[in-house]
DNA sequence: GCGGTAAAATAAACGCTGTTCAAAAACGCG
DNA sequence: CGCGTTTTTGAACAGCGTTTATTTTACCGC
């Protein structure tokens, strides 16, 4: 036992990382605990905790790493068009792509709860304020708002788009005839921006 | 030990259900468990399997009243107004208020899962079929939908105010300038509203 | 009233969890 | 080689959901 320095700290971060995304990726949340990790990466549970402070600090990584990832598709989506309308449906679609493909890091980002008192990290809110900054260019030139009003915009359209994502993924939408997530997305999105626009004009 | 039948088993069975309660709506879901219950009661823990399977049966059991109580000001919201747009409107400020006014309930019907096997009772199926099935007539009225068009609509809508009451109570929407729930709902309602109508006219 | 039986409730156990920390092992250096 | 430092472990603690043998209780027929 103690290998001394058979991995720096900082390879051991990532092999942490790696096997606690793996895990989450293959059984969700739930399926993440201290031992599984150590047993994937042939550690013991203690060496997370030279790494790491806590379980949840492992987890909130995990989400900023992709949350990160997330970032790319939604910012090719916004940058291969032109027209803001067509930018902010393809932003929605790549979002809930994403969501798609990746269910339950996509989850994770957002059903993790931390203890009340303890309030979510910095890099985590950063990286959602990234995103959300790129529907606010294209929908203020769609809405012609801008302040409060374009605040309220871009928070109505995110949330909407991810109540969509969440309710559709997580089978919680108990209706006949189910919609498709993209079908869905695309519909609240280009319909609210009518309203917007019909509403401004 | 072994009081024999100081409660009935529906005695012990509301009994069980008001002590989960009360627990999930001080310290959340996390803060539920069958000893916590059980002490709760003057129990012990394996009592409450003679009632319920399992702690996921107390769990839902307390959704589907919880469910059965948001209807109530959902339907009276809907009653209160002749016009289907103002029906809509406040239908959804009375799904924001109530998921503001009991959020750890509220939450728990979205937030807990089962294990992936495991398919969600027909209950809890019901109960929100019957709340989603509040907003398919004056959505009906407004966009002149039917059919899976109309099914498309309810889902978006429905969703979307979902995401909206999601994201602003859990504080998820790392945004300056964070806009009130109702604000939102009723900003996401209206605009797309006024897109459905603008769009079929 | 009493004995037997069926029902109700418990206590203890199993394997799991996050987390902590004294002790042990491995390395670098003089 | 031995010493000191760093790394890692292993065991422990308190809690978790769940199961089951065992004990206690209540009832019923006599």
């Amino acid at each position: 036992m103690a290998r001394r320095s058979e991995h720096t700290r900082e390879q051991l971060h990532e092999l942490i990382l790696d096997a606690a995304e793996q895990l989450m990726v293959d059984k969700g949340l739930a399926g993440l605990s201290a031992r599984a990790i150590a047993r994937e990466i042939g550690y013991t549970p203690g060496t997370i905790y030279l790494v790491f402070a806590n379980l949840d600090d492992v987890i909130l990584h995990v989400n900023a790493r992709t949350l990160d990832r997330l970032r790319v598709p939604m910012q090719q989506a916004a940058a291969a068009h032109a027209e803001p309308t067509e930018q902010l449906l393809h932003v929605a679609r790549a979002y809930a792509e994403f969501a798609r493909a990746h269910p339950n890091l996509w989850r994770a980002c957002f059903e993790h709860r931390l203890p009340e008192t303890v309030p979510g990290p910095d890099y985590i809110d950063d990286r959602i304020g990234a995103l959300v900054a790129l529907i606010m260019e294209p929908l203020a030139q769609v809405s012609g708002a801008q302040g409060a009003a374009l605040d309220a915009a871009a928070q109505a359209l995110w949330s909407g788009v991810h109540g969509v994502c969440i309710l559709t993924l997580t089978g919680k939408l108990h209706m006949v005839g189910g919609q498709a997530t993209e079908h869905l997305t695309d519909d609240l999105v280009s319909n609210y921006l009518a309203g917007l626009t019909a509403r401004t004009a």
